[in-house]
This record gives structure tokens, sequence and C-alpha cells, in this order.
DNA sequence: CCCATTCTGGTTTTT
DNA sequence: CCAGAATGGG
């Protein structure tokens, strides 16, 4: 049978295996991919299935549609009615079908995280909470670790009653819930929760979903939290026909909830499941799963696996050691312009850093030196301002109860609806315990308001109700467009007629092109569903498709992806594994999780390099290697530094700033400056003594930055710093 | 009500 | 350093 050929022993037995619980444990790179396409073809092909009762669960919407392809491939037959897509998305189509019988509209909308920090806010003011103590971010974050592990507000007030802080958190996750409720909206923890609640209140269509699913499929299981874990459990109640799949190494996301238990249980909590493991990797040379290996090996009661390949040795991982972080974009971008000539192509290359804001570097570079990159995540085109302000007409539109969306736009493009009218209209409605949209369509009925208002309002009001007339009856593209026009945003933009408006027009231009692909994609595809569609997107879904390009992504966005030329920056102390994890040992072993993910994901070539000396929020700091270089085997790395080092005489940091000085600026100092150089010592009044290690001109002034002995690194200018030189070699 | 300016404080990772 | 919030003048 063509589905088995050409997989190994451990794979085939996956493929082929039959009813019941089935735990597929799975190492980078070992064929999982291949295994979860050839099983569902094989169910479909061979076994008779019908399609649409498979469930497969997929981390990402790409992830998705790249299995929905392969597997149209590996079959004749159609697979439509397949069902595949994150988590999310499969709730989202079942609570728009069945929500209303929790008492919700299914014309809800979905809250993304900017929205519910906005309500956050709104909930923090009006329980009078002192915004100082009380820090929506973090509130937020509490919030999100109960809903992941189904935690409902009472409870939780409960059980932190004496405790003021924690008590009026509570306060603020039961206003959070009861505003999201009267808005008709879901945050994205919602979508999963609801779907649960759907299921436990309505037997019948618990019963329906069941049935349906009689096969169903979880990929990276690793990473599913308590709320996912019981959904699974529910819809697999009666056949049990769960494949899940998952690497414990690998678990990268316990901050939003993850639960390696989750994948440590299933053999407890599923009677008589058959675990298959998969050891053997297809991607990397031995040298890079070694060092892979090697670094995992720290991490305390793991369970022990060893992955192992029979691809060739390769070359030995490059360890490069730069003075800051533009040497470091530059070494990339040397690397990158040399193994081009050598023939590799721009998207052979992948540039994994831990935090986004490291990408800001590497884009100046490269964008100097054109070569071509894209980036994931980061400043998100669905982010922007103009976006979401059309989306937020959207959801308006949509579901007239989402008083967020309307105060976002109601007065963008200005139309004198200002603060002090919206708030009397906000509390007619709050009083009448209605929607600000219900409490507009009775505008002579809303106090104090002068006429101007009013009529402003009203101009308003019926737009949005001619807008909700026309999403009947027109199609997707030629309703956004009469949105944008309508509204006058496009108009405002226009008139300003600066870089940025030019920007911003082009970027509304572009969204507009996103709907003609959503209703060429989705022909029957509602207003609804183009909202939910985008909404959920995950950065790597949002990315755009460019030829050939070196992408740029955070180790965290990598998960799942390979490269045939991995380039890991950034391997700092402090950054990678980043400061806070430093002293808490659970953390830690995080970050070495993440940092074995970026090592995987590198097929024949992979470079780590570290900055000594890195900018954070415009301040310079003194920064160490990354304690997980250390664990990597020194017989498969090679530094180059090892290398130049012998060809210096090195005694320390004057040394090791010579030998890395070629950069253009610290020439241009050499020629200015005969009294002060990099190197130099210095003696300050109150710091003692120091090395000078950066010089910049700023305003005919000279600033320097010096590593003092006793205070560390401190930024002073030299005219001003109570500083004298110390000469003399 | 609108705009410009000052200030604050914030970076982990994201469906 | 930078973006968004808060503040105050027009």
């Amino acid at each position: 049978m063509e589905l088995i050929n050409g997989l190994n022993d451990r794979q085939r037995e996956a493929v082929l295996y039959g009813e019941g619980p089935l735990l597929i444990l799975a190492g980078a790179g070992s064929g999982k991919t291949r295994v979860l396409t050839h099983r569902i073809a094989y169910l479909i092909k061979e076994r008779g299935v019908f399609p649409g009762n498979i469930l497969a669960i997929t981390f990402t919407n790409k992830a998705a549609n790249e299995m929905k392809e392969r597997i149209d491939h590996l079959l004749d037959g159609n697979i439509d009615e397949l069902w595949m897509g994150t988590f999310h998305s499969a709730c989202v189509r079942i609570l728009r079908r069945n929500i209303d019988r929790i008492g919700y509209d299914r014309a809800f909308s979905i809250y993304d995280r900017d929205d519910q920090i906005t309500l956050v806010k709104e909930c923090i003011k009006d329980l009078n909470l002192n915004k100082d103590m009380f820090k929506e971010r973090s509130i937020l974050s509490v919030i999100g670790s109960l809903k992941d592990r189904m935690v409902d507000p009472d409870t939780y007030i409960n059980e932190h009653y004496n405790e003021y802080y924690y008590r009026n958190v509570g306060e603020v996750y039961a206003l959070y819930e009861k505003k999201l409720k009267a808005n008709n909206a879901l945050d994205f923890d919602d979508l999963i929760l609801k779907t649960i609640e759907l299921f436990n209140k309505d037997g019948d269509v618990l019963d329906y979903y069941q049935r349906k699913f009689k096969y169903v499929f979880v990929d990276e299981f690793q990473d599913t939290n308590k709320s996912q874990y019981e959904l699974v459990r529910l819809i697999t109640g009666r056949y049990k026909n769960i494949c899940v799949v998952g690497d414990p190494d690998q678990s990268i996301y316990k901050f939003r909830g993850a639960d390696i238990s989750n994948i440590l249980n299933f053999e407890k909590d599923f009677e008589d499941a058959t675990t298959i493991l998969l050891e053997q990797n297809y991607r990397s040379t031995k040298n890079i799963l070694e060092v892979a290996n090697q670094v995992i090996k720290n991490n305390y009661g793991r369970k022990e696996k060893d992955l192992w390949t029979d691809n060739e040795k390769g070359d030995r991982v490059v360890v490069e050691s730069l003075l800051d972080e533009r040497e470091e974009a530059n070494f990339v971008a040397n690397k990158i312009e040399q193994l081009l000539v050598e023939g590799y192509k721009p998207k052979d290359f992948a540039i994994l850093y831990r935090t986004n804001a490291q990408s800001r570097t590497f884009e100046e570079v490269f964008m100097r030196r054109q070569i071509p990159y894209k980036i994931v995540g980061g400043l998100r085109f669905y982010d922007r301002k103009e976006i979401k302000d059309i989306v937020a007409y959207l959801n308006l539109i949509q579901n007239p109860a989402d008083d967020l969306s309307l105060k976002r736009i109601v007065n963008v493009p200005k139309r004198g609806i200002g603060n002090a009218t919206l708030e009397k209209v906000e509390a007619y409605a709050n009083q009448k315990g209605e929607s600000i949209y219900k409490a507009l369509l009775e505008l002579d009925e809303i106090p104090n308001l002068s006429t101007r208002a009013k009529n402003n309002l009203k101009s308003f009001l019926d737009m949005i109700n001619s807008f909700m007339a026309m999403s009947e009856v027109m199609g997707l593209r030629e309703f956004l467009e009469e949105v944008i026009n309508k509204t006058g945003y496009v108009k405002e933009l226009e008139q300003e007629d600066s870089i940025e408006s030019q920007t911003r027009l082009d970027n509304i231009r572009e969204f507009l092109s996103v709907a003609v692909d959503f209703e060429v994609n989705n022909p029957n595809g509602t207003l609804e569903d183009f909202l939910a569609n985008i909404s959920l997107l995950s950065d790597v879904d949002k990315t755009e498709d460019v030829d050939n390009a070196v992408t740029l992504l955070t180790v965290h966005s990598a998960k799942g992806l390979e490269f045939p030329v991995v380039f890991i920056v950034g391997m700092e102390e402090g950054l990678f594994p980043i400061s806070r994890a430093l002293d808490d040992e659970e953390e830690l072993e995080e970050e070495r999780r993440l940092c074995y993910v970026a090592i995987t994901r590198a097929e024949r070539l992979l470079f780590i390099t570290h900055a000594k000396l890195r900018t954070i929020y415009g301040n310079i700091n003194y920064t160490l290697p990354s304690r997980f270089l250390d664990e990597m085997p020194k017989e498969y790395i090679k530094s180059s530094e090892d290398e130049k080092k012998e060809s210096f005489n090195n005694k320390g940091l004057i040394q090791v700033i010579d030998y890395t000085s070629e950069r253009e600026s610290s020439k241009a100092l050499r020629v200015n400056n005969q009294d002060l150089d990099i190197g130099d010592k210095v003696n300050h009044k109150k710091w003692g003594v120091g090395t000078i290690v950066q010089i910049k001109e700023r305003d005919g002034d000279k600033e320097l930055v010096i590593a003092f002995d006793k205070v560390g690194l401190k930024r002073l200018l030299l005219s001003i710093a109570p500083i004298e030189i110390l000469k003399g070699e």
C-alpha cells in the first residue's frame, strides 16, 4: 500500500493503528506530520471513514492548510468535509451554530488582547480601584490563567476574600465577564470555555458532535491547556478514538497555560492507551542533533529520550561572539551573503530570536544591504490602527451590542462626538441596561444633550443603520469599499497627505485585497466568517508570502518549522534565558526547551551568536554568554573567536574590543580622538576606575560609555563628567 | 472638542 | 528608546 511506503516501523505502526486512544511521542524532526497525514488518509481510503467524521486540531491555520493539502495529494477523494484547524477556529464553528443555546447571540464578536486590555481598564475605572496598584496587564494575566484553569470569578473571590489585592482582581474578573457578555463578545479563552459550557449544558449538541467526530487528532499536544484537554475529553467521550501527537521537550507555552501533565497523564486518563515513540530524526545533521540532545539533557525529571539520525555528520555548529547587536546583525548578513554565493537561496535562512524587539537591528542591516527578508509577528498588519478601526466598524455592524467597537470608532474620523457627549449616552445606556447602539435608537430620551451633539449622533446612527442594511445584500468587497468611503475614513487620510497617511491608505487597500482573497476562497462566507477568520490568524498565518526571503521570527513562532540554515541570535544570559527565568528553576527549564526547539529547527547549518554589549531601553548593558552555550559539547562546536584569539595578544576587555574595532564608527573615532580612545582607562570622582567602551558624538560634545570596575556601565558626557584620563601603558 | 506637548513606564513568548 | 497616556492651552 502506497500510504506506508517509505515509513519506518514505528511510523507504520502509528499509521495502521486501529481503534482507541493513541499517544505518539514524536521527537523533533521525526516525521510526525507525515504520520498524521498518512494516518488520516489511511482511515479515509482504506478504512472507509467519511472525512466529515474526522476532526484534526493543529497549532496554526497554516499548519492545517498544509496538512490538508498533503492529505489531498494522497487521496483522490474529496476532503472538504474534513474539519482541520486550530482549537479556536473549530470552536468558533461550533459556537456560530449553537451558542444561542447558552444565551449568546450567534453574531458574537471575538475580542483580541487589545480589546481585553481596554475592557479591563474600564473595569478598574468602574470599580474605583487605584490604577497604579491595579495594572491591567498583570490583572489580565491572572484572569487568563484562571480561565485556562477553568476557575470562575466567584470561586476565586471566595478563595481570596481576605487579600485586598487579589479579592479585587477577582472583582475585576467578575465585572470583565459581565461586560463581555453585555457586549455579546468572547475572548480567545472563551471560545474554548463556552464550547465546553455548551457541551455540558446541552446534551443534544454534545451528542451530535460526539457522534460526528468518530476520530479526533490533536497535534502539538504538549502545548494544550486544561480547558482544551477537557474539550477533547468531552468530544471523544463516545468513541475514544483520540490520537494525540506531542513532544514534552518542546513544550514552550506554559505562560499561556500549557500543561505538560496533559501529555504525561494521557495514559492514565485514557485507559488502554497505546504509546508509540518516534525517535529517528530525518531533519538535522548529526552535529546539530547532538548539540540539541546535550542541551535538553540538563532538564531535570524529563523522560529520557535519545533522538538519533542517519543523516550525515555535517559541519560543526558555529558559535560567534560579537561586540554588540549591530555587529551581530552584520555577522549574520555576511554569512548569508557568503552562503548565497555558494548556492543557498534567501528562503533557506531563518533568524531566530527570543524577543520581537531584537528584529529591528536585523531589519536595518538587511535593508541597507539589500537582503530580502520577511518578519513573522512584531508590528502586525492586523494590529495597525487603521485596520483595527475598519474592523471595529465591521464588528459593530455585525454585532450592535459591541460597545467597545462603537466607542473606538464613533468619532473616527472626527464627527464632533467627543468624550463628554459619549459619556452622557453611555450613562443613559447603563441606566437602562442596554447597549450604546440601542440607546442611540432612543436618542431623544437621552438627557442633557446639545442639539449639535444630537445631530452628530443621529447622522452617525443613520450611517451605521444603512451599513447594516447593506451588509445583508452586498458582497464583501463591495460592502467594505462602501464602509471605508461612506465613513469618510479614506477621505480624511487623503486630505492629510503625509507619508504616514499614505502608508495607512496602502494598508487599507491591502486589507481590501485580503477581503477579496477571502471571498474567492469562501464563496459562501459571511461578514461574521470573515471577521472570525482574521481574528484567529496566528502570526505565522499572517506573514506575507514573500517569494524568496530570509525569515525573521521568534523561537516561539518557529515551532513546527524547519530551515536549511538557522541563526540563533542573542544567546546571552538575561535574554536567552530571559532575565525573569534566571532565578526560577521551572522557567529556566522552559527556556531550555525553547533553546532545544530553536536548535532543532536547523537542517544543515546552525550559527549561534551572542553580543557582549546590548542596548536595552536605550541603555547599554554588559552581557554574558548564555549558560546554554556552556551546555553544548565542545567537540561539535567551532568558534571563530578561538581562531582569532591566537593571532591577537588578548589581555581582556581592551583587546577584545580592539580586534572587533574594524567597524566603521570606531575607525572614524580613531582619527578624531588623539587624546581619547576606546579602551582607555579613566578615573571618576565617584565611581572610581573604568574603561571606555564606546564614544559617540553628541551635539558637539562626546558621550562616553564607561565600564566601571565597581558600578558597571555608565553613560556620561565628556565635557561635564568629573573624570581624568589615566595615561601611560 | 481638538490638538500639541510632556511624561511615564515598559519587553518574554501568543492562539 | 519609543509608544501611548495624561495634561493643558486654544
